[in-house]
DNA sequence: CAGCATCCCATCCGATACTG
DNA sequence: CAGTATCGGATGGGATGCTG
């Protein structure tokens, strides 16, 4: 029931063809989630607390913090860093690697942004052909 | 019940604070399907007919392939062009906006690949130091 | 050939209550 | 503070049968 996002390593990952397909999968089922960017972004400027994230990623439950986090670190995107004592603290921090990510998330975010208007048009202009109910 | 894939335009599409963040997820959730990027390559040297797909794209059902078509033609990133006739011809194009997907989903590729062995030991490692059963 | 309709299961994700 | 445990709804996706 793989409530805990773990999946082997031994993926198939053959859904595509072309060479690059699969990397590509793999790149985007780490990234791909809901919340997994959010929590990346967050932590990049430098180390963030548990509690810092739920406030800092709007709308996400501790437990979906937790499970991202848990998936993030196992990744080795994140570095889980426990200082000891009462009240515990625990802290977050990107990896070399994450931060790696930035670039190619912000060439996404230039594409998204440069096409924004037309995908809005394009999606109201098929929802008015076709019914949108 | 969404069974068509259809979400309304006005997202809330807060989950993050910073800034191109949703913008981020506007891309991901364009993108981030199991299935479109195959089919997106797929159609990038040239048009596909629906059948090139179901055997190009490995793996894909009917039923997946057409709902993620349906979806891609709505953001407007495929051309759906029917030849009248017996038996039926249908021809998906990528248009330039999907042709300018091409880049930054490279970006993505060389990173996945940079780090790959790295993430699989991490995982290995996470696994080992926890249970992974 | 190019779909659509239906059924069903797996996973994602949110809400909530409890704990060291 | 930083989680874990449990439940239940929403969504993603596979299998299959039917149709113009």
């Amino acid at each position: 029931m793989r409530q805990d996002g773990r999946e082997q390593d031994g993926d198939d990952c053959a859904g595509g063809g072309r060479d690059g397909d699969c990397t590509l999968r793999e790149a985007l089922d780490r990234v791909g989630g809901k919340w997994a960017i959010g929590i990346l972004l967050a932590a990049s400027p430098g180390p963030v607390r548990f509690s810092e994230l739920t406030r800092q990623v709007e709308g996400i439950s501790r437990r979906m913090l937790t499970l991202t986090l848990r998936n993030l670190e196992r990744d080795g995107l994140l570095h889980r860093l426990v200082h000891p004592g009462v009240p515990p603290r625990v802290e977050y921090r990107a990896t070399p690697m994450a931060l790696e990510l930035y670039e190619p998330l912000r060439a996404l975010t230039a594409w998204a942004d440069r096409h924004r208007t037309a995908i809005s048009e394009a999606r109201a202009a098929y929802d008015r052909q076709n019914g949108r109910g």
